[in-house]
DNA sequence: TGACACAACTGGTACAACCAGTCAACCAGT
DNA sequence: ACTGGTTGACTGGTTGTACCAGTTGTGTCA
């Protein structure tokens, strides 16, 4: 019998889980949350907890707060950055695949970009990916290896791209594949995942333009073999 | 005579920009913090404050925290994510070329596929982005209400995209434009946005791919008319 | 030498108070 | 019908202190 450990996170830390749900789920009236003292009440925790999972918030742009006067919730929509990804894709234990369809079209267009930098900046990146296609092409049956040298493979292209910001984007994308991942389990959905590795070659094909330093060939390669997911996820 | 408001930031904001600060130029001896008691000691402030401003950088993946153990700093490259843009931009008052070039490299990136998926989705985006380049073409030497209009050119082609996530970059790197305008005063290094507002032309030149329908020339337009500004900038 | 126990850290939580803004209501004065 | 001042009941911001809980190093004892 297997026990799971029993999740012990801080209290704040919940608080901001609640918070945030309640605030996507826009169940504040007017967009105007309760007293930092009644939250605290409500919640039967202290009252820092709860100045703490606000603090988050704010720097989430999730809430406005304003000492004296009330904290009201924002649009996301028009205030929220990058970062809501991960508390976006999975909502009370369900997947938006809305959202997860726009991470696949990101990571398309900056993918491809990236690989284009890459090829103009780090051609030399071209032998560690190949090494890294061939591990894929002999387990082509371990989806978990698979998913691993795949993240290898885009992360040594952006690296490769000497853009900080394809970095850290990538950082915030794979956060949401490990969350999407959380919540699916070892589930089929991964089909997409199993169908983009049936296309090796064409990593082989995008590894090959960049050690040509050939930016467009790469970006047509790598766009091409990223957006096919896209499609099959419904895009 | 225009008096700017005083700036009154609560002490878990300062103590967070300081603590922020500190974390990127790495002054932390082995990466690790002192105890938030030291902090502050040091700082001078309550604890309370120092926990907050903790709290945030956690937040952003800047600090790994455990309780009874030590607060360690994490690597930004592999851990953070892309809302450190705003941070990572400006730091000791001095602007941080190779990331704005970062940034507008992206901002090209996404801007290309967003019109692209606008003029496949939202073609009637068409009238309005029109109405957006001809007031542009009405006063071409009002910075800023170039820079308004241009925003909200951008703002309303993601819209047409339909991806969120584009929508929350765009936030993203529009804070980063934020933050580097603040910095920079209005000084001459926004001969970069002069320089691309001359090309108004090219902005119709989207709008019509976008009224048409046709997502690749939507595509090619709005990459050539946001790459350019990148090459200007040193790419 | 190894296992255990303790002490001295660390962060996490709590209560209680007070400072400092906001807002609405009311009240002069103009 | 306005202006500005006053008041009181809210709001968030700050503080100090105490204690709980987990980590880590150290020293003792078998």
């Amino acid at each position: 019998m297997a026990l799971a450990p029993v999740a012990a996170a801080p209290l704040s830390d919940q608080v901001y889980r609640r918070l945030l749900d309640a605030i996507l789920a826009d169940e504040f009236v007017e967009g105007i949350l309760p007293s930092e003292r009644d939250l605290a009440a409500t919640f039967e925790v202290n009252r820092h907890a709860v100045r703490e999972a606000l603090k988050r918030l704010q720097q989430a742009r999730l809430v406005e707060v304003s000492q004296g006067g009330s904290t009201k919730v924002l649009d996301y929509r028009t205030e929220g950055r990058l970062d809501l990804l991960a508390d976006l894709l999975v909502r009370a234990g369900t997947v938006d695949w809305k959202v997860a369809r726009s991470a696949l079209e990101m990571r398309a267009s900056i993918g491809a970009d990236a690989a284009a930098l890459c090829a103009a900046r780090a051609p030399k990146t071209h032998k560690a990916l190949l090494k890294v296609a061939d591990a894929m092409d002999r387990h082509l049956d371990d989806l978990a290896a698979l998913d691993a040298d795949n993240v290898v493979f885009w992360t040594a292209i952006v690296e490769g791209s000497a853009n900080l910001l394809y970095r850290l984007s990538l950082n915030t994308l794979l956060d949401g594949l490990r969350i999407l991942d959380a919540s699916l389990g070892d589930d089929s959905v991964f089909e997409l995942a199993r169908e983009e590795y049936r296309h090796v070659g064409e990593l082989r094909e995008v590894a090959d333009a960049i050690g040509a330093g050939d930016a467009e060939r790469a970006r047509r390669a790598a766009y091409q073999h990223l957006r096919r997911t896209v499609t099959a996820a419904g895009g």
